[in-house]
DNA sequence: TCGCACACGTTATAGCATAACGCAATTGAT
DNA sequence: ATCAATTGCGTTATGCTATAACGTGTGCGA
């Protein structure tokens, strides 16, 4: 999908989500954009609605947190799975793309005749510099 | 893990998910357990954290439910990555292991020495009776 | 000009999860 | 037997996550 220009809110958003190192949950938002005039959850939401939908930034389903997406030119989400690691020590989460994997689960899926639509694959641990 | 003897409560949510056709949510096993008693949403969740802890159900992250572990006899949680693939129209569940699909995310993973602890992996479609 | 789509603001509400307190039963050492 | 530690349980209160429903304003094409 083709990014349209950003509102007001879907930038002041994607900022706060473009410099945080982590994964930041909707409330979090809110509270960094106060200042900037932002009041209620539903502001960003919407927001985030939008910026997930133009697939700039993901949804961290185990953690009800959002983070940029880090490949935003390839187009690899249109015929690729995501999949992320996320440290639970420091936040950072590597985004990446795994084709073998795809069509592992893509096969494992078809021989039941299941119709896939979305995945999520969240893997939490430690990252390099955290590790014990 | 070795499931020990469940308790009044744990065995009271045990059964009402195993029951279930479709993943429940900690607030509807609440419901559905008032008229045995339960009150409050802790006494869900707390025996909730238990039967996750024996392995003997999983928690769904991305629809926040529960759902009853349909391979409770294979050793296989220990040592290979669980999925599932979860019906958007009728909540049917299909659990499935898949060690050729762990190894090749832990090896992605290894390159960059990260230290992989728990995986959710989870793709929502249609299963063969809802398919449009 | 009319109608529609869309972004936005606000208030209220729904849904998910845990903190903190106290009590009772069990177990296992001393 | 007694004490301490552990575990389960019940209750109240609170916090976090997400959406419903209403109204406003703006831009744009029929
Ligand atoms: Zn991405
Ligand atoms: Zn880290
Ligand atoms: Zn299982
Ligand atoms: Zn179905």
């Amino acid at each position: 999908m083709t990014t349209p220009m950003l509102t007001k809110n879907q930038s002041l958003v994607f900022d706060v989500l473009t410099k945080a190192e982590a994964p930041l949950s909707a409330y979090t938002i809110l509270d960094k954009l106060r200042d900037q005039g932002f009041r209620a959850p539903l502001q960003v939401y919407r927001a985030l609605d939008k910026l997930l939908e133009y697939g700039v930034v993901h949804r961290l389903e185990s953690i009800n947190s959002f983070v940029v997406c880090a490949h935003p030119h390839e187009d690899c989400h249109s015929h690729g799975l995501v999949a992320f690691a996320i440290c639970e020590s420091c936040g950072q989460v590597i985004e990446f793309h795994d084709h073998e994997v795809d069509h592992r689960l893509m096969d494992s899926l078809k021989s039941q005749k299941f119709k896939a639509e979305k995945s999520t694959i969240e893997i939490r641990g430690h990252c390099a510099n955290c590790a014990a």
